[in-house]
DNA sequence: CTTTATTTGTAGTAAACTTACGTAAATTAT
DNA sequence: ATAATTTACGTAAGTTTACTACAAATAAAG
């Protein structure tokens, strides 16, 4: 299992902090990387505060000291996680707002990969090898990761599709039955029309897994669910990055069935992918 | 290799160092850990060496002085750890090859984050800004990235569009003319098709974006190109990254175009929000 | 309003790190 | 081989950095 990310931790801890260590939490969050580089003092005053503050900050987040604190947040930036909250700014230039966004996405990537349930992984691939047909349903943004999802499954030698049409995906749930598996990705899981198609699958008696936000009606009424909690986007510049884990979320779910189909699979999805040979420049080097 | 373990490049190095360094060497490599939390004085006496040896040490691998170099080290330990030994075995768990999975697309974030062109990033926002329409081009799995593509860049209120069908695109790039900027998105850049629909669009004195490999035939016929190297998958069982990848710089790209909008744009993007309040179940908390 | 607890800062001190300089070792040339 | 020159290394001093003890200020409780 993973370790909780310090900078998780201090923004977690934030409201639960005083006044000074607040100040420090603050300068640290703006720009950890910066943090692990300065000494007591500089940040002293950046957070203005006095020295000895900071260091009761270092401590109270089980750190030897201040040299000890840098060495752990540096290990933190490492595993991929910084600038946790710097929003972009309306002034903001290229140099800044571009990693700013890759970090915001990486960060919302480690969040979710420390929290995924991996027995509802589990369970879920269980459902998608049993599956006699998958339909992958997700309309506006998330249209584009069902896309994605068939393009992906359709190795498996399944029938899958992707729909985007909410007319489509109501007559294709209407006519379920078991062993079918619909599979639906959605950012809030509180689009009406999505979660009626979703009871009309539920009621044929198929198999409805749901990639969206714990507890939202279309969690409720599906067989299994994949809980993916991503911060909603008050910023008005910073993108959505659900659709993101979603895909990377898909990703794992193939990998699952890959490794369960075993060895004797392999073959195949080499076939699959010498064919597109042919249509390719070949390599110079 | 591009970024080189800090280990690594300190054992590659042992037999260039003179005496003291070596033994410095020797005793940081047996215990990398240890002596990131040690001072500069006890390495210096485990090494039975003087201080200003270990200093000279640090600086040799271009660490600012004792503090930065342990620093670094921290964060070579860390990096190890997570990132080396990331491919997925045929007997992973679901408990292994998720956080795999996850860790290998954010490192290769992370590396893209690295060395993405800034001005490439702000040449490509020039275009995009100057454009009077817009066609996102992709095929395959680049299919579902122009999609969201789509998805993002119509709130600008631009013609925009998205095709994956090669037919179509071909038409569409031999009516292009001045003003039309046809965005190419592609892992390879050497599907043939692609790349002569590519060379249509740039007869037709059209501009032509490519988000793909660098070098590769596609980039090479287009107008600007933004460079995505990500390592092929060696790996059966490791899922294609790049198009994660490509999504975030469209994230990135979009953001760029919003910001050079300026804060008067951000009602409309306000309005298009709002527009689906109504297909919502509203929340309860 | 006083007392008590908590938070925060000041000042002093110890430790850690760096720099300058001088000596020793090694290399090269004579 | 030995002098000249370069390179390596350590001593000592100076500077920065971080920590501790204590006091002032603020907040909470009686």
């Amino acid at each position: 299992m993973h370790s909780q990310n310090l900078i998780n931790i201090i923004s977690d801890q934030l409201p639960n902090l005083n006044k000074s260590e607040s100040k420090v939490a603050r300068v640290i969050l703006a720009d950890p990387d910066s943090a692990t580089r300065s000494s007591i003092a500089a940040l002293a005053k950046a957070a203005e505060v006095s020295e000895p503050s900071v260091n009761r900050f270092c401590k109270r987040f089980n750190a030897a000291g201040f040299p000890d604190f840098k060495l752990k947040l540096a290990k933190a930036l490492v595993s991929g996680v910084r600038f946790v909250n710097r929003n972009v700014d309306p002034d903001d230039e290229v140099s800044s707002y571009t990693p700013k966004i890759f970090d915001g996405t990486i960060n919302n990537l480690a969040m979710v990969r420390d929290k995924i349930s991996h027995s509802r992984v589990n369970q879920v691939v269980d459902k998608l090898i049993q599956a006699k047909r998958i339909y992958f349903f997700g309309v506006g943004a998330s249209g584009s990761v069902a896309r994605d999802a068939e393009n992906k499954f359709f190795r498996f030698n399944l029938p899958v599709s992707f729909h985007d049409d909410v007319l489509m995906q109501r007559m294709l749930a209407s006519t379920g039955s078991t062993g079918d598996v619909f599979f639906f990705i959605s950012h809030t899981g509180r689009t009406k029309e999505v979660v009626e198609i979703a009871e009309i699958a539920r009621a044929s008696g198929s198999t409805v897994i749901g990639l969206t936000a714990p507890d939202s009606p279309l969690a409720q009424v599906s067989s299994v669910t994949l809980d993916v909690e991503v911060p909603e986007n008050t910023d008005e510049y910073m993108p959505m990055t659900s659709r993101i884990v979603h895909l990377v979320i898909l990703d794992v779910l193939a990998t699952g069935v890959t490794l369960r189909r075993g060895p004797d699979f392999l073959p195949h999805l080499e076939k699959i992918k010498n064919s597109l040979k042919p249509t390719r420049y070949p390599r110079s080097n």
